[in-house]
DNA sequence: AACGTATATAATCAAATGGTTATATAGGAG
DNA sequence: CTCCTATATAACCATTTGATTATATACGTT
């Protein structure tokens, strides 16, 4: 495995809440929306975690309408998928929110 | 796993520099002196990031004189066997100095 | 005891990181 | 077209990080 892809892959995981975003993701695709109140930060902070992990090819997105959803990528590297092997699921932060597109 | 030492030893484990260290331990014990060649780093840099790897629980010291011996912890988290794993071991790391006593 | 070598710690500084607010972009509703 | 909502980007700032130099500590040698 490429030593420039693992660093900048375990740069991107090596943040707590970046980690929550993963365990939110374990189960399936969450829209940015509910991000925002899982985490307690702003937005654009969590627009940010969102984009380093997609720029460390960990996450991708889809578009559904004005929203994002967000997913772990089909074929993580095998660090990557060991992290999220040993994060907790953590189904509390989908479709909470009364508009949520979910 | 504890989600806070999760973020610890991944903060440790994201950085060139110490991923290079990582790669000299996989095959065994490795002391200071010869650390400080490889990474073409200071002396006082190379202490710091090998003490941020222990604190980690990643590494563990052996004294022999006044040199330091570092290696690999017998029994390595999941997260942390995994990266080992996927990095080449570089043996040109070792013994290479004139004075070096492993 | 005095000196030299190996390593660790302290003090300092520049660069990177993660947050905020402000603004831009894009799509859906009226 | 205009307005509202969801998300991304820009500008900015405080904190953290990783390097350096200077100094402390510990051990071996003379």
């Amino acid at each position: 495995m490429d030593i420039q892809l693992m660093d900048k892959q375990l740069k991107a995981l090596a943040d707590s809440n970046r980690l929550k975003l993963l365990s939110c993701l374990k189960s399936g695709e969450v829209c940015v929306c509910d991000f925002v109140e899982v985490l307690g930060i702003s937005q654009p902070a969590v627009s940010q975690h969102l984009r380093k992990l997609r720029e460390a090819g960990i996450v991708t997105e889809r578009k559904v309408g004005t929203w994002k959803h967000y997913r772990l990528v089909d074929e993580l590297t095998p660090i990557v998928q060991s992290v999220v092997d040993e994060l907790e699921s953590d189904s509390a932060c989908r479709c909470n929110s009364v508009n949520a597109p979910c």
